[in-house]
DNA sequence: AGGAATTTGTGCGTATGTATC
DNA sequence: AGATACATACGCACAAATTCC
């Protein structure tokens, strides 16, 4: 018997947070852009203003807009210039240093583990790999592995990436990255990684995963960062 | 006991929300215990429903509290949520895990080092070093010290401390760490931290130095957390 | 099985506080 | 200082899920 799958009614504030995201994604209101008062897009969209404060904020919570009290409500912007470093998180050890990164190789892959992380549908599709090194000023101190769907791109060479992968995404694949998430552990570099350090095979160094989410909250890429902790280290602040 | 600034008036739901958040780690409420319907826990806290429903909702997300529609709402048995301690930023490889402290030693010190970072006057100051052995779902996973100004108490001992140590700084201290710096790196582990491991000595594990500031911006505390990357790791969220 | 009571979820409206312009 | 816009807080009515009889 075919499923008989109950059509069943979404709360009002999900509906309209949806229809807002839509809006966004379709990019009636522009990035930076503020949207209407919460009074007259409540007017106007025929709900209350409780009702649509809950869907704010769960797109606020999404990354999608930032609520500013006595200003107003805003479509997140992409980061641009120094911003665009805003994930980057690794620094030297007295503190600071300017990041740089080359691109060592690009090539297709595939990989279940990533595609399981990438959240993918097939966990055989085939995957661009990104390997690059890093430097702070003009010191090598981490090399990284990028992976993201293949599919945003038909042909990807080291020459075509920009320096700062995350303004590459933003001006040729046309999203950006507004939320990753970063794990952060030691253990026994792969050969390839300590090569490229200069360090001995088999030496410990420690290591970053990171998850990031675009800016319509899909994940798009899964990276795996090796740093040389007597050159550098990660730097979190919370409040 | 060092003055502390005159705090701010904190949002009503935010306060009640607190103050369910330690009356659950006090143990009034137990794991998997049902509380209170919201209209009778409301009027107890001589509050608006809707206030305590948005304390109550907060307390979810930071998954310490379950509610369920038509039955109610429950402490939560093995939380898995991330903010269980808004501070606390090591989880279990595969995710979560109920974190759980016990102290191995209170000292008093003197370190030019420490004291440098806590940016004392005198580096010859004395400090509290209190030493501490981490837990998640009861599995050790890692070691730490925490200096902090001798000034804060006369007296210190083990048994005077919370579990939460920064509950022992609000409630006894009266002060409470508003913002923390966490910098992450590997290396060589001290003797003393290996032997309550249970790992040989000279292991290189994942080590966090962190700044911690009070509520009115001083510099309050540092400390130096040793953990086993085979056990657990350190997280971060950026947005 | 079924219906009533209980409990949280949703939605609406309003008044006042607070940050920003 | 005044106007604007979001944040907080209150209260009420009804819907949906669960529990109990």
């Amino acid at each position: 018997m075919l499923t008989n799958q109950k059509s069943k009614k979404l709360p009002l504030y999900i509906q309209i947070g949806e229809l807002l995201h839509r809006e966004i994604a379709a990019g009636h209101w522009q990035p930076g852009e503020r949207l209407p008062v919460e009074s007259e897009l409540a007017a106007s969209l025929s709900v209350a203003v409780g009702t649509l404060r809950k869907a704010l904020a769960k797109l606020e919570g999404d990354g999608l807009l930032e609520r500013r009290q006595g200003s107003g409500t805003y479509v997140k912007r992409a980061p641009t210039g120094t911003a665009i470093y805003q994930f980057f998180h690794l620094e030297l050890l007295g503190g600071g240093g300017v990041p740089r990164a080359d691109t060592l190789a690009v090539s297709m892959v595939q990989s279940a583990e990533v595609a399981q992380q990438l959240e993918m549908d097939y966990l055989e599709a085939k995957l661009w790999s990104i390997r690059r090194r890093r430097y702070l000023n003009n010191l090598p101190v981490a090399v990284e592995e990028i992976w993201i769907d293949h599919r945003h791109s038909d042909s990807l060479s080291a020459d075509d990436l920009h320096e700062s992968l995350y303004m590459h995404y933003r001006e040729v694949f046309d999203f950006w990255i507004g939320r990753v998430e970063d794990r952060i552990d030691c253990a026994i570099a792969p050969d390839w990684v300590t090569e490229q350090l200069g360090l001995p095979a088999g030496t410990i160094l420690a290591r970053v995963e990171r998850k990031g989410w675009s800016n319509s909250n899909q994940v798009e890429e899964f990276s795996r960062t090796w740093f040389d902790p007597h050159k550098c280290r990660y730097f979190a602040r919370w409040s």
